[in-house]
DNA sequence: ATATGGAGTGTAAAGGTTTACATCATTCGA
DNA sequence: TCGAATGATGTAAACCTTTACACTCCATAT
């Protein structure tokens, strides 16, 4: 049984006493394959504890059962919790997870590259915005391949993200309901499109309660906690106050708060603050963040899902799927104070 | 040069006018081919933009270039931090990554063997701090393996973690350093040698102070927030009030800080806190969180080397590798107060 | 009774690589 | 000048599968 080599298709046929080909035929496609014979090969797989050897069958189908996960930092909060999505739904229709990470670098990615030019994987998930593969002859090479997050810029590659606008959405309307009129959108200029849309999110909820152009206050920064904090600082210099102030992201939010608190405010009595993502130190803000959480787990399952789709069809059946990110309340938003309102 | 087909090592022949046997020598072993030939090669292969086959070569070799890494929570905060290094190592060497998580699931370990029998994977990184295959006849067919963090229990296999017991010393000898001297050890009594190591450092550090065992309290819990919380209550309860607790880890520091300030305590002033890991969360806190840090990068790193050390060599070079980790100086801590010292 | 078709199985090729062994050419020593 | 040693290369087998094609039975239709 624990023999030095592992059993093979061959030990396994002259057990059940038939020719390999059969034995193949009784693990892949069961029906065509008699019943009692096909008894006859469980019993011997027992007996040898067989197992496929996957890379003789990659070789000889000319694919890997793995998918190539590539993300510019693994150390991303939001990578871990994308990573359990993928990695469910790939295991559960036998497929296993490669990582890679680039760190930015074009070179890095290169590297990875030759993962699937060596058919060692199967698919590519990629994580950054952009294919980190600078060549654009590689395209043409590229597996079926599923952006998450964000759309890849110079491809014409299938994503899975967060609907942005109507995430955003979600957070003004917190804010309106609870009272607010003057409400600040400190956003991110960088040209990444989830920023554009949270933005869009903003203004459509302006639109909706009928708030005019002259009590929206928009400040772009960089979506850093150093950019948030600046953020605070220019409005106070302006002497534009809002009474709340709907962040772009949380990383913002936390500068906002820092920067409100640093100049001796109360949060959420004197303003109120909202972020989006949800990243794991929203919680344990003091007060607690509210933002929009983004549905991690899910987006990793519906991109590996997706990708799957593409490996069994060829057919991109979507260039883009938006799942709706849910509002988490927590202690960061209240009423607008009296005198302030 | 974008054919639909990869080139193989016969179109790289072909085109330099020699054998396969050459192209495959000039790759692997250039020493052992004439200096023009190495050329014609590498213009061949610059040609068609050849990459070897990664399962062809697997194949033949009967041995991949991945290896797995399987963790019970992918989603832990230290995981990402050790797969950097993890990473970062293996692919410096050739091998790539593979992931697996078992979600404490004896079931889904077994499904990841599977990957080991069939080739798929060199070797074995663990996480968890037990063979997650059940069967002990398994373990007779594991490929070398490392254990991170944690001894593996039911196996001989080298493991890469942290000196517990020197971290752990850093903690109370910062916390006497300051002035303290009735220290209480909010422990974990779960079986994991981590722990009990972390306690003998207290042991060891109080012993060194010559502080002796009446002023020694010991609380032995179960590493949860809630742990560090109960430890509190107990503690109030029996009316034998340290100046300073030293958490066994972090999780444990931040339940005893919530049940500090649940009775209006303020930390640091009436009561010094101390945590161990360094979790994301630490420095969130407030007061932020005076911890040892878990050098998760360089702990990745080393377990990485030592697997593929183990790979060449196929001896054990070392049973267990001790990493030391730092003491993070934050605000949890200072001199004990006058009135209770 | 014979032809037809289908179900079940076997044979053998192919997938791309590495490497033991064979071959050939060259060089060196006697 | 010849033999041996050395160096460079080629031939072919092996790694383990999957599957097209061929074959054998057996049942059914004619």
């Amino acid at each position: 049984m624990s023999n030095s080599t592992p059993a093979t298709i061959e030990d396994v046929a002259r057990i059940a006493n038939v020719s390999i080909a059969t034995v193949s035929r009784a693990i892949h496609m069961p029906e065509k394959v008699a019943n009692s014979t096909r008894l006859k090969v469980n019993q011997a797989i027992a007996i040898t504890g067989y197992t496929t050897n996957a890379m003789a069958r990659s070789l000889r189908l000319g694919r890997s059962n793995m998918i190539l996960v590539v993300a510019p930092d693994i150390g991303d909060p939001n990578f871990s919790n994308i990573l359990i999505g993928l990695e469910n739904e790939a295991r559960s229709h036998g497929y296993g997870i490669l990582i890679g990470h680039t760190q930015n670098d074009a070179q890095r990615g290169l590297e990875y590259l030759k993962f699937l030019n060596s058919n060692q994987a199967a698919g590519l998930i990629l994580f950054t915005g952009i294919l980190p593969f600078g060549h654009q002859t590689m395209t043409a090479r590229l597996p079926p391949s599923v952006g998450v997050f964000e759309p890849v810029f110079n491809g014409g590659i299938p994503y899975v993200g967060v609907d942005d606008i109507a995430g955003a959405r979600k957070a003004v309307d917190l804010l309106i309901a609870e009272g607010h009129r003057k409400i600040a959108f400190i956003g991110d200029s960088r040209t990444r499109l989830a920023y554009s849309r949270r933005r869009m999110g903003y203004e459509a909820g302006m639109d909706a309660a009928e708030i005019g152009a002259e009590l929206r206050i928009v400040f772009e920064g960089d979506g850093t906690i150093e950019s948030g904090r600046l953020a605070v600082e220019q409005l106070f210099m302006r002497d534009t106050l809002p009474t709340a102030f709907m962040c772009v992201n949380d990383q913002t939010a936390i500068g906002v708060m820092i920067g409100l608190k640093a100049r001796g405010y109360d949060i959420p009595k004197d303003f109120s603050v909202t972020g989006f993502d949800d990243v794991p130190q929203a919680v344990f803000m003091s007060p607690s963040l509210t933002t929009i959480r983004q549905p991690r787990t899910a987006i990793g399952k519906q991109a590996m899902a997706l990708l799957l789709e593409l490996l069994s069809d060829g057919e991109p059946p979507k260039a883009e799927i938006l799942l709706l990110p849910d509002l988490v309340v927590r202690n960061s938003v209240s009423a607008p104070s009296r005198s302030r309102r």
